[in-house]
Order: C-alpha cells, then structure tokens, then sequence
DNA sequence: GCAAAGCAAACATCAGACCATTAGACTGTT
DNA sequence: AACAGTCTAATGGTCTGATGTTTGCTTTGC
C-alpha cells in the first residue's frame, strides 16, 4: 500500500480506536508527518482526501480537527457523485427514492410539530405555474427536505438529501415547466401537507408514492 | 477557495461537461498542472481526493483515469464513514435499513432468477448455532447483498451495502450469539428464500419487516 | 516470430523554502 | 476594568525541483 494511503488507514484507526475523537485537534502536519513516517506532501494528499469525505476539518492558520462526524455531512461526498451521473442512472434514483420518501413522509406524519407545518406551508408561498426554474427547484428542495427532516433520522436525510442534487432536480422541473405539469405537481405538494397535519400516516405515505411515482412516469416516457 | 479545491471542482466539471468520460485517460499530472495553473503537488492533493471517493483511478506508471462512475462504487466512500458511526447512530442506519431492504425484497421477489435463487439457499450451507461468529457475519452479509443485488438497481444495492458495514454487523451477529437467537435468526432467512421463490412479494416484504425489526428490536434493548 | 533488455513516460515520495491566515498574547486607550 | 488595535508565533497553503519506482512500449538479439 502506498504511504498516502497508509496514512489514511491510520487517522481512521486513530478516530475508530478512540485516541481522536470528534472536535479534536490533530497535531500539526509537520509532527503528524515525522509520527506517522511520512513527508509532510503525502500526508497532505491524505489529509486532503479525508477532509473531502468530510471526516476532517482543516482550518488554515489554526489546526486541523476531526470534524462532529454527524451522518448529515455524508451527504456532500455522495451528492458529489449523484452529480456526475445524469443520465439513465436517474431512474434508479427515482426507484430508490420511491421507497424512502413514503416512509420517511409516515414517520413524519407522527413526528412533525405545528411549527414545521407552518415553514412548510411558507414554502407555498409566492409560487405557481409562472415562477421561474430555480425558485420551483429551490421550493421542492426545501419542501422535501423538511419533510425527510422532520423524521428525525439523520441517516435517512443525509441518503435522501445526496439521492436529490440540485442539477438533477433543475433537469426535472425544466421538463415539467414544459409539460406544464407545474400545477399539478404544486397542488400534490398542497396535498401532502394537509395529510402531514392531520397526522394521517396511511395517506401521507400514499400521497408521496403518488407524487415521487408521478413523477419517475414523466421522467421514464422523456428519457 | 483554496487552488486545490478549484482543481478538484475543475476536474469534476470536466467529467460532467463529457469533456472527460468514463475510461478517458487524464493529461500527465505536469500537463494537467500547468493547464489549470497549479504546482504539481496541489494537483497531486487534488486527485487524491477524487481517487478516495472512486472518481479517479490512478495507475503507477501508466496514468491518471476516470473510472466507470457506477453507482456501486459509491458504496466504499460511504461505507468509510458508516465505519466511523458505531453507537447511537445504528438505531438510524436500521430505521433507514428497515424502510429499504423489505421493498428492495418485495422487487427482488418480482425479478429473481432460479439461479439466484440457489446461490442464496448455498449461504445457508453449512451454518448453524455453532458456527463462528466471523462465519456468521458474512453469511449474512452475503445473503442481504444477494437480495439487493436482484432488485436490479445498482443505486439501491449500493447504499444498502454501505449501511451493512460488516464492523457493524460484526458487533450484532456477537450480540445475537449471546443471546442466542441465531437459530431464529437462521430460520427467518430460510423462511424468506421460500417467499421469494414462490413470487409472493407481499409475503416477501412482510418477512424483511419482521427480520431486520426483529434485530433492531433487541439492538434497541442492547443500547 | 519471439523473448529479453532497454528506454521513456508517468506516478510516488521527499526535502526545503516561502507565503497567508489565524488565534492568542500584548499594549495602549478610555 | 473593558475594549480595541497591534504584534507574533504557530499552522496550514503552495511551489520548486530532485530522485525513486513502476509500467508499457520499443528495440535488440537470437
């Protein structure tokens, strides 16, 4: 194995054995390289990928630390590479999400409080069929993330979160705008929070499978 | 932002604009440094970085390439940091398991080939009570990847394979040894190979309802 | 034609220098 | 005492250039 990558194993056995744990410093490249066996160049190349996958945090001029290491900061590695795949993959995509969302919209139906209603229902706000591309992929950003949020499942909102990049759902809501489907889509939306407040979990969950599936429809006759 | 993170933006940017695609052979590290105005080593920094998260594949000797960007190999990134996350956030990761792996089955129900259906009795082979625990954990590894792997959809099989670390499962199947439950355990996995070579899809999914609830029922008392 | 040797290209690693930023100590003012 | 500004040591950011190692291809010799 090469140097670089021992010197990955070796920070993650660090962070797994407990002798790092989250929030600390490590101790400054120059010491790491020498303990580690190391020149400071290839410790830098690990460095680098680790704070990539968000595992450090490097702060210049102050240190490096291991970062909270909370599953949310998964999502930006993942979506890194949702991005890069824009094509038929989008489908599979879609057939994951149809599984999550429903449910994770029924735990939502439990758990969501007045006050996530509200932010939710503000998000109707100011759009219909003539509001541009990127306020509707802003809007159905927010919408479905604070949903997944209100699961209170970190793991399921960082997988959600990264299966639905923001490239991905500009292609999609450009599509509709086309169709003119907008309407629709936002009236489902309107659905959904209404079932979400009345704590409806059965018709939550089928509410979503009707949206996301409506959707995957649209998106399977375009490809 | 800092030169090397620009590099690892530019790089990702070529991919996406098909300036660069899967296969393709990336310039020699002191070409592509000169063409994107950086030293060699912040380069160097850089495609470390995007080889960690299996963007780039590296080969001593010969050059730099994009690898084929499959879904699949999503899974070591993320399965580095699940490997990370060993306390309260398993409860999470079997939430998310939990609302996955039952659809991912009822599908693989639909899908699944006589074949496939033999390998997955093959796992069953030779384990029982009194097999070792390292035995143990990569039956069931390879039995739940078998599963997800007839689902046909290589985003889905990804991600769950990256919620299954096996230092994770490691630490269950010990549990369940102790508890001893692997008998049942054993037999649910008997009961839904039945259910998926009849086709029953509904049966399927109510067996992995039961089957990862059932685990995650006495991780919950175990924590 | 084929196998061995040689060569050039490409990545791997290192050492050392200098720049840029930050946190914290210090200092002076109010 | 409280605050604001300044200074400084520590630390990461970047570059240069040299040397080692591996690989793929070409050349050579039979």
């Amino acid at each position: 194995m090469a140097v670089t990558d021992e010197a990955i194993t070796k920070i993650k056995d660090m962070i797994i054995s407990g002798e790092l744990a989250a929030g600390d410093r490590l101790p400054p490249e120059k010491e790491l390289s020498e303990k580690l066996g190391l020149s400071r160049s290839s410790l830098r190349e690990a460095v680098k990928a680790l704070e990539i996958i968000r595992v450090l945090d490097v702060r210049r001029g102050d240190g490096t630390y291991v970062t909270s290491l909370e599953p949310k900061l998964l999502t930006e590695a993942m979506t890194f590479i949702v991005d890069l795949h824009q094509d038929e993959t989008i489908l599979e995509i879609f057939e994951v999400r149809r599984m999550l969302e429903p449910a994770a919209a029924a735990t939502a139906a439990r758990l969501i409080t007045a006050e996530q209603i509200a932010t939710l229902r503000a998000t109707m706000d100011n759009i219909d069929e003539q509001t541009s591309v990127e306020s509707l992929v802003e809007h159905d950003l927010v919408f479905h993330g604070l949903i997944t949020a209100a699961a209170n499942n970190s793991y399921l909102e960082s997988v959600l979160d990264s299966l639905s990049s923001s490239t991905v759902r500009a292609r999609i809501w450009r599509g509709l705008t086309q169709e003119k489907a907008v309407d629709r889509t936002l009236s489902e939306h309107a659905a959904i929070i209404e079932a979400l407040e009345r704590g409806d979990i059965e018709l939550t969950r089928a509410l979503v499978t009707v949206h996301i599936s409506g959707v995957e429809h649209w998106l399977r006759q375009a490809l």
